[in-house]
DNA sequence: CTTGAACCTATAGTCGCTATAGCAATTACA
DNA sequence: TGTAATTGCTATAGCGACTATAGGTTCAAG
């Protein structure tokens, strides 16, 4: 029915520690705990967590994550709230996506001009890094 | 000719006391001083720094950015170390991608299915990222 | 009922920076 | 060349997001 910390630990692969970490942050609920004072969670948790999880996974930030998760706390809230948040997120989102795309495809090109088998020297990979025409024009 | 750390920061985009610290992790060499203790830098110096900023805004790890620096330190070494390390990072890249669309999805079916006027039905923010299926395996 | 694994709290440490304080060197300009 | 403003120096502390350790308690399998 419920479980440990320990357990929740395995089915989400964020450790203990972390747990009582976001605890502590008020991430998550603190949860019921037993007669002798040890925490028990329930599947409600278990999801919780896992999308923090994932989220973090995901590089998402922290604040990110903890808006999306009042977003999905509140289904019955007014709209135009959730659908602010959710807009702001899209966005951040959407240029993350965008980031990561531009991202490999310079992986992609650096890789296939690789074939493993020359000298460090003429070695791509190293010079893509060093090359400043390949920023986005930032610095 | 030479060149002070101010210089080199606002060449590289990387901040003064972050310089510093990367010469106090061995990440740099420690650069010659004027007679007045003043650190000045080489454009050596700049290609590697530029090197490691770029590292970094691509997401890779600190680890896989030494181990690409003491490669390229080693010229007549065969590339392959540096591809499979570029190769690792395109993997990861192109599993976010496909897990941050799926958050997209859901954000946008939940902004486009609210007038502002209404109470938000089925949230699935936390499902989105409720399938373990495309997590790199590990928990 | 015992024993070993898992749990508890509290605190300290890690990584990769970033900020602050207090002082010295350099540079620009009058 | 004098003198401010700017930039530099070291040392130390702080931060976010964990992670590890110590010293003790509870749980559950045999």
């Amino acid at each position: 029915m419920d479980f440990s910390i320990g357990d929740l630990s395995r089915r989400t692969g964020v450790k203990v520690p972390t747990i009582r970490y976001y605890e502590k942050e008020g991430l998550i609920e603190e949860p019921i705990r037993t007669e002798g004072n040890q925490r028990r969670y329930t599947e409600r948790d278990l999801e919780r967590l896992t999308f923090i999880r994932h989220g973090r996974d995901l590089g998402l930030p922290m604040p990110a994550i903890r808006e999306l998760l009042d977003l999905s706390a509140h289904p019955d809230a007014p709209c135009a709230d959730a659908d602010r948040i959710a807009s702001e997120q899209l966005q951040n989102i959407r240029m993350r996506i965008v980031q990561l795309q531009s991202l490999e495809a310079e992986l992609t090109r650096i890789t296939q001009s690789c074939t493993g088998t020359h000298a460090i020297a003429d070695c791509n990979v190293l010079k893509a890094f060093g090359d400043h025409g390949l920023c986005k024009g930032e610095h």
